[in-house]
This record gives C-alpha cells, structure tokens and sequence, in this order.
RNA sequence: GAUAAUGUAGCUCAAUCGGGUAGAGCAACUGACUCAUAAUCAGUGGGUUGUCGGUUCGAUUCCGACCAUAAUCACCA
C-alpha cells in the first residue's frame, strides 16, 4: 500500500482506564478494554511502535476496609485480584504489553515527583477543611461511608451526599442521625489541614488544550459547562489510615487515590521499559516528546483526564495526552446493566459460556468514535455474529475451499492478480485504515461487510458448481476459488483487529505466515492451502440464556446477607457425627508453668476424666472455671504439647484475648452426656 | 432542579462540515440455486424521521415548547 509506507512508522502509548481492584471485571469493562486492544492490534498490524499498557488501581478507602474485612493485608487482596483481572482480560484476548499496579515503587516515584514539582512551582495550596469523623475507627469518612435519615424527606438509610427516596443532595454534615458505615458509631466533625491542586492556575491552558483536537467534539462542549461553572481547587491529600501513598514532607498525610491513579500509565509504561532495551520512558513523556499518548476512558471520567490529568502533567513538565478517547456505557437490551435480569455479567461469566470473539466482533461492529451509550442487545449480538461472521465472511471460503481441495489438490492458479475483485478489496485498505483510526469501527465493518457480499455475488455468478462438471470450464473454477481465497485473505486482515484468534485459523488454513496490513498486496497464487476447517460456530441462543441464567444465580448469591466470617464448606451429617461432642465438668484449672495462653484443665466426663491444654488464659482465671460445666470435643486425638498430653479441646466462641467465652450447657445437662 | 445529549422501518444503525423527494444490514414475504456451518443470490413489502408549533419555495437536518430515555452536575472532582 503506498500511502502508508510513505507514513514514518508512530510511536504510539495506549492505555485504558485503570480497573479498581475492588470487583470483578464485567462485560461493561471489557467495553473499553475490547475497543482499545482492537485499536493498538490495529496499529502494530501497521507496522508502528504501538504499546498498550494498563495496570489495577489499587489505592483509596474501599480497598483498605474491603481488606480488613476479609482479614488480609492491602498488598495481598490487591495482588489476588490483579491476578484474576489479569486473566480475564487475556482469556478475552486483550493483550497488554504490560499490565502493573499503582501500589508499585514506580508509581510511588513518579508520584512524588510530579507533586513535588507541583509543590516547587506554586500549585499546591494548603488549608484546613472540616470533615465527618468516626471516633471508633479513628477515620476521616467519605460520603459514601456515612448513613443516615434524608434532612428532606426522612427517608432512613441514605448516603452522605444524596437521598435515593426524594433525589435531595446534600452534605453529609447535614443528615440526621448520621452514622458510621463502618462502625455504625456517631461520626462528629473534626478539623484536619488538607492540600489542594490549583486547577484554576491552568485555565487559559485548558481552555486551548480541551480545543485543540484532543477530545471528541461532545466531550469539549461539556468541558465549556465545566469552564463556565469554574475550575475549582482540587483535594488531593486524605488522612491516615489510608491505603496509599504518604505525600512527601507531611506525615500522616496520603495522596488521594486519584492523584496516583493515572500516574498509574506512566508508572506501567516506566515498568516496561525498565524490561526492554528498544523503549526508552523519556521519549514517551518529555515534554517535547514527537510520541503520541491514547488514553481510552468511560464518559464518567472525563473530568480527571481532561483537566486534572493534563494540567498535573503540564504542571510538573510533562507531555499531555494527544487524545482522550470517551466512550459511552454499555446497556444490555436497552437497560443499565441489571444484577437482578443478569445483564450484569461478569467477563469470567461470560467466559464461562461463549466465545470472546463474538463479543470483540459484536462491539467492533457497533463501536463509533462518539461517547453515546452502547447497546448490547442479545438478540441483535445472535443474528449479527451468525449473518456476517459465519454466513458471510467465513462462507466465502467455505464455498470454495472444496473445490481447491479436491479438485485441484489445494493448488491455487496462478495470474489472479489484477483481477476487478481483488483490486476492489485492496483499494479499500486505505478507507478501513481511516475508520479504524478514527475509531469509526462500525463504519470499518459496514465498508468490511459490503466486500464480503460481493464476493458471494461473485460465487453466484460464476457458478462454479455447474463449471466444475465441463471439463472445458472447469479450469476456470480454480481462478473463481482462487480469487475469492485471495479476497478472503484480504478480508482477515481488515478484520484481524478483532478477531485475532480467528485471524490465526485463517492463516493457518492458507499456509502463510501471521498476516500484517501490508500483506493486502500480496496476492495469493501458484501455492497449496491446506483442509478447510470451520474458524468459527454459530452462536447456539442456549448458551446465551444459559449465561444470563449464571448472572442471575450469582446476584441472587450475592444479595443474600453475608457474614463478616463466611461458613466453611458444607459438610454431610456423616462429617458431623464423627464428632463426639461430651458435657463436662471441670473439677480442676490451672496455670501452666511457661506457657503464655495456656490453662491445663481437669474434665471430668462422669468418671473418666480428661486432660485439656486450652488456650484461654487471657479470658479466664483458673479459679473462675473449677465446678463449671462446658463442652469439649471429646473423641479428638490426642496430641502431644510442650507441657503434656492434651485430650480434647473445650468450644469456646470471640476473636481472642479478653474476648473469649467458653460454652455452658443449660441448666441439668450432666457431665458425660452426648452432645449432638 | 440545572446542563448538554439522545429519540429515524419489527431489531441494530446510516444519512457528506451550516436544509432539497429518507438508506443499509438483520428479521418477514416471493422466487432462484445447491459449491458452502439451510448458507448464498434476485426481488417485494415496511418509516407523515418522539409530539406540537415556527423560519423557509422546501426540514430528519435550523429555532421554540412539550413528552420519553439514559447521563452529568448541584463543592467527589
């Protein structure tokens, strides 16, 4: 193709937004995610420097008490579920050069940095701000986190910023009867210095920036509200305890989680190029840098990565973005995503059931370069994989792919290339190539779409199936195969963005090495292909039901009340009645010379008695016990201790420490009888 | 409540940047064909472009009001 190899070949960044490691990917992420992997596919198909990065963001509130309530530390809950995003993205056939995390050495680095940049060159303004406190936890709260009754309408159990009964918004100071979501104690305000970014020093920056092709038309019209309302300063300190990074020079002070978030790239980008010679972090982001820098972003976002983003990175000396790239959210037949329909499904649910290329096709087909929402309708998904995958572009091969093969050993003939329907597929690289690049992808497939049908046309008209049968004519049935194989191939290309394991079939069919852009002017002749193989299935709507059918299992699973401390796996009666749970009565309690948890215990199970090591010294007083009657696993083998044989285990319930109570039989239960 | 959006055939979407007789794919129907994962090809039907009003010789496209939908904001930004 000449035109672009007149092009220099782009170096090109590419990130999609940071998921929050705080829930599992859902098919709305992959949205996004699927969209930017066909565009960074598309251009290292090209034959550019294109690297896609992303990482977890792992900081904030939510991550530090998700943690402790499931009793892990930050670091590992984080690290356990970067590794089930991770994976999800690659069973979708996302491909990230590299896939990182903010909690990371880089990104503590780089945040720094920029913020002692900020700090140096006047953009950073302190001043002491109020703010709802819980006494019990020792926590600043953030609106999210405080509940109480609506100061408008009296509704119970709204949050802090806004009613969901009336719609009222609010402040969470003003809520009647405000309590603490995390410990349900009585929040008071309390005063704390915070630091502030001054947005409003990069106004005139801005204003030129958010016009200057950066974002897309509707994003800059909505960014004139955001001017027209004016910038204010933006909070980007949050008190200890918080899981994240402490802000250098002022102890007990951390970065909010979204100051860090989108240095997140940067630090993503850094890793990578800490493990490849061939790229180099300063040619990415100097200011001067000729680099260009995608990030693909949600609708909801755009704030941060329009404003903030860009004036933190000009601020501290930084290149900006060349594009941001909004998109809208995704619905499923029309409606927000449901947990209680199951439309909200899960990547891995999803996974569970279909095919990820039906989905890369489906958004692929339906994607333009606007931010209005995108409608997955499962109808539509069935009929539109079906008619153009496998009706289509998969038939074209599929039709003639026997003859090749039986009649003409899997030889292709020779002198096709200056055929009218290949000419006309490969003259319509340049157009794909715009769409894509301009992430037009529906409109790609359209121009994609219309090739394909004319290559069915073509079949009909030649009628190979009658030729084949005239031995005058049937030399001509391998030109007909032969040009559409060619078209075919054509075709895979345009389409291996998106299909990139399909993509790998084809090849494999057509013996020829993994397919790039500029192949489209090579044409295929005078060589063998091999069996033909179906690339692709039609999607059966079962599985499609049965996929809504887990989404709905799952919410329903999730809505039921959880404890804190979930219940172990079931067990059958049988288990259970290997336990031989006994009344007691402990006729002796003592201390234990050396032992710091340990009372040795005397039980006595009408006559026989038993010894018991139990680890409750920091609740009980050995004199508190003697003559009391409680319940102990009486069929236990046997173990060995440090201070003597231990026989059993006495049941006792709390956390630990002080808080530990040991069990007592109602009133007439005798020592030696059955529990059960 | 405020703001900017969106509302086009049964379904999903198009309609050149500041107006000139509404297009495509799928589905439906009719016919052809049998090479192909019952696919494909030819053809037909189907829209007073959310409603009402205005500007204009003429509006899906401009203006106003209303209705519907989802979104953003109302110091999280």
């Amino acid at each position: 193709m000449s035109s672009e190899q007149n092009n220099q070949p782009r170096q090109i960044l590419v990130t999609s937004a940071l998921p929050y490691a705080n829930g599992s990917i859902h098919i709305g992420h992959m949205l996004e995610h699927i969209q930017t992997d066909i565009w960074t596919r598309f251009q290292k198909l090209r034959g550019h420097q294109c690297i896609s990065v992303c990482a977890d963001d792992t900081h904030g509130t939510p991550i530090m008490l998700r943690a402790q309530k499931e009793g892990v530390t930050p670091e590992d809950f984080i690290a356990a579920t970067r590794e089930e995003h991770l994976k999800d993205f690659e069973d979708f056939l996302v491909e990230y050069d590299n896939y990182h995390s903010t909690h990371s050495e880089e990104n503590r680095e780089l945040s720094e940095l920029i913020y002692n940049r900020l700090n140096d060159a006047g953009h950073i303004a302190k001043r002491t701000i109020s703010q709802l406190f819980d006494p019990e936890k020792e926590m600043f709260l953030p609106d999210r986190f405080v509940k109480g009754e609506c100061p408008k309408c009296g509704s119970e159990d709204q949050y802090g910023d806004n009613c969901d009964n009336c719609g009222a918004t609010y402040s969470p100071t003003e809520l009647k009867n405000p309590k603490s979501a995390v410990s349900g104690a009585t929040p008071i305000n309390k005063d704390s210095e915070h630091y502030f970014f001054k947005l409003t020093n990069f106004e005139s920056m801005l204003k030129t920036w958010t016009r200057d092709g950066h974002v897309q038309e509707q994003i800059a019209n909505k960014l004139d509200e955001w001017f027209e309302a004016g910038l204010q300063e933006w909070d980007i300190s949050r008190d200890a305890p918080y899981f994240g990074f402490e802000i250098p020079g002022a102890p007990g002070k951390y970065f909010y989680v979204w100051v860090d978030a989108p240095i997140g790239y940067m630090a993503s980008f850094k890793n990578l190029c800490d493990k490849r010679d061939d790229l180099n972090f300063d040619d990415y982001w100097n200011a001067d840098s000729a680099a260009e820098v995608h990030h693909f972003i949600g609708k909801d976002i755009v704030y941060f990565h329009t404003l903030f983003w860009p004036a933190m990175l000009h601020g501290s000396g930084f290149r900006k973005p060349t594009k941001v790239h909004a998109h809208g959210f995704l619905t499923v037949n029309g409606t927000k995503m449901s947990k209680s329909k199951g439309t909200f499904v899960k990547a891995r649910t999803y996974l569970n059931h279909l095919d990820p290329e039906y989905l890369r096709y489906y958004f692929m087909a339906k994607l333009t370069s606007k931010v209005d929402d995108f409608d997955l309708n499962l109808e539509d998904f069935v009929a539109r994989i079906n008619s153009d995958l496998v009706n289509k572009y998969i038939n074209i091969a599929s039709r003639v792919a026997s003859f090749i093969g039986k009649k003409f050993d899997g030889r292709l003939a020779d002198d096709v290339a200056d055929h009218p329907l290949i000419k006309e597929a490969q003259g319509a690289a340049e157009t794909i190539a715009e769409f894509y690049e301009n992430k037009q992808y529906g409109r790609a497939i359209r121009e994609i779409m219309s090739i394909a049908d004319k290559a069915n046309k073509y079949v009909d008209s030649e009628e190979p199936w009658v030729k084949i049968k005239d031995e005058t004519t049937a030399p001509q049935v391998q030109v007909v195969s032969t040009v559409c194989l060619n078209v075919f191939k054509i075709l895979t290309i345009y389409l291996k963005p998106a299909i990139p394991a399909m993509a790998e079939k084809v090849e494999a069919f057509l013996n020829v090495e993994p397919l790039q852009w500029s192949d489209i002017s090579e044409v295929l002749q005078g060589r063998t292909v091999n069996k033909f193989k179906p690339m692709v299935q039609r999607i059966d709507p079962k599985k499609l039901e049965a996929m809504i059918e887990e989404g709905k299992e799952e919410a329903a699973a999730a809505s039921a009340p959880q404890l804190a401390d979930p219940l172990k796996e079931e067990i059958e009666f049988s288990d259970f009645d290997k336990i031989d749970l006994r009344v007691v009565k402990i006729v002796k309690a003592e201390h234990v010379e050396g032992a710091e948890k340990l009372l040795k215990l005397q039980l006595d199970l009408d006559g026989v008695t038993k010894q018991v090591f139990a680890g409750i010294k920091s609740a009980y007083a050995p004199e508190d016990l003697q003559g009391k009657l409680t319940v102990m696993v009486a069929n236990l083998k046997p173990r060995k201790m440090r201070f003597g044989v231990s026989e059993g285990m006495v049941l006792a319930a709390g956390p630990g420490g002080k808080d530990l109570w040991i069990l007592n039989p109602d009133e007439g239960a005798q020592p030696g009888m059955r529990v059960k």
